[in-house]
DNA sequence: AAGATGAGCAACCGCGCGGAG
DNA sequence: CCTCCGCGCGGTTGCTCATCT
């Protein structure tokens, strides 16, 4: 049995809006305001329209300071960090924007920036990635890494989809400081480029990954949204899962988080051969119950939930790491490392 | 000149969430 | 608690106009 429809389907009008329903809804609103109840407004305005439609149309088109026509390059900057930060959650990325709807930023996004930040990608990815984790940027796997053999029914996914943020100096959307639950924005980005690389036609969890200074920063999941678990919205959730928080320094990044499923980035990551230099270290935690472990971090539960690297810190090294990996029978949802 | 194709954008649809009862 | 229902959101559709062949 399928939902209840919102209105008589029958008796309203649908398409393109008339100036003259423009200029009662308008009215309508400007005298009695919405009223708290989008579904019974249009009868009252006189309109033949399903309520739905007379929120879109005034949210959208006829609500004061609507800023319609072109994107400027900061708009630009802000729409590109915040969708790598957050993914299209249109809006939230629409409140950081005064004028703007969601409704616009999305269709700006489908039809002109991402194809935008494509050129980018494509005339500048050459000389901006280097050799070491250049085939991050490649198609996705065909088959599992060998590291996981024998854990393949969770390590493998055929469904992935991958964007990330790439900077010569980028303070990206930091949660520590810029909440996205207090509406404002800290972006002082400057020489930043976005890099695409989604592989076409395939559905899943969105993953990115961001370049701050010269360190990458993954994460993964559906449905994002900003949460914190201590009332300072230092953390970034997507649906139930909290997955990390970041504390940044001029040396290094650290990494804080908790969830699961970070199996494509760790497959990525090891079978695209980012792993080569076999004296990289690694480091584990979990999300607000890291404690230091002989070698470095690792969660009190044991799973290598987030992962890590810094070349110049204690951790563990490539085999611990496969051996974790593989005696969890899990993987991280956050790999950092340098790069 | 006319049909095909693509781009841009307004509007629709269905679902999840949360408040009210 | 549980159910219902409206709101808000993200994804998708379809119309219009521009450009290409």
């Amino acid at each position: 049995m399928g939902r209840a429809p919102c209105c008589d389907k029958a008796n309203v009008k649908k398409g393109p809006w008339s100036p003259e329903e423009d200029s009662k809804l308008k009215e309508y609103i400007e005298k009695f305001g919405t009223g708290g109840n989008w579904i019974a407004l249009p009868h009252k305005a006189g309109l033949k329209r399903c309520g739905k439609s007379c929120r879109l149309r005034w949210l959208n088109y006829l609500r004061p300071n609507i800023k319609h026509g072109e994107f400027s390059d900061d708009e630009d900057r802000i729409i590109c960090n915040l969708f790598a930060s957050i993914g299209s959650r249109w809006s939230i990325i629409a409140a950081q924007l005064p004028g703007r709807t969601d409704n616009d930023i999305k269709n700006y996004w489908n039809t002109k920036l991402k194809k935008k930040i494509m050129g980018v990608v494509n005339s500048s990815s050459h000389e901006q990635r280097k050799p070491s984790n250049s085939n991050l940027f490649q198609s996705p796997l065909q088959t599992p890494p060998s590291i996981f053999n024998g854990n393949s029914n969770f390590y493998y996914t055929q469904t992935r989809s991958f964007m990330g943020l790439l900077a010569d100096h980028h303070e990206s959307i930091n949660p520590k400081s810029s909440s996205l639950l207090n509406n404002t924005v800290s972006t002082t980005t400057t020489n930043t480029s976005l890099l695409q690389a989604q592989d076409q036609g395939l559905m899943g969890p969105m993953h990115h990954y961001q370049v701050k200074d010269n360190f990458l920063m993954f994460g993964s999941g559906d449905q994002p949204s900003c949460s914190s678990s201590d009332g300072s919205c230092n953390q970034i959730s997507y649906g139930n899962k909290e997955i990390h928080e970041y504390e940044y320094d001029t040396t290094g990044t650290r990494s804080v988080g908790s969830s699961t499923n970070c199996e494509m980035i760790m497959e990525n990551y090891f079978y695209n051969g980012a792993h080569e230099d076999q004296n990289q270290k690694f480091m584990f935690g979990a999300a607000g119950s890291c404690v230091n472990g002989p070698n470095g971090w690792i969660s009190t539960d044991q799973k290598p939930n987030v992962l890590s690297w810094e070349d110049n810190q204690l951790g563990f090294g490539l085999e611990e790491v496969k051996q974790l990996v593989s005696n969890n029978n899990n993987a991280c949802n956050n790999i950092i490392f340098k790069y």
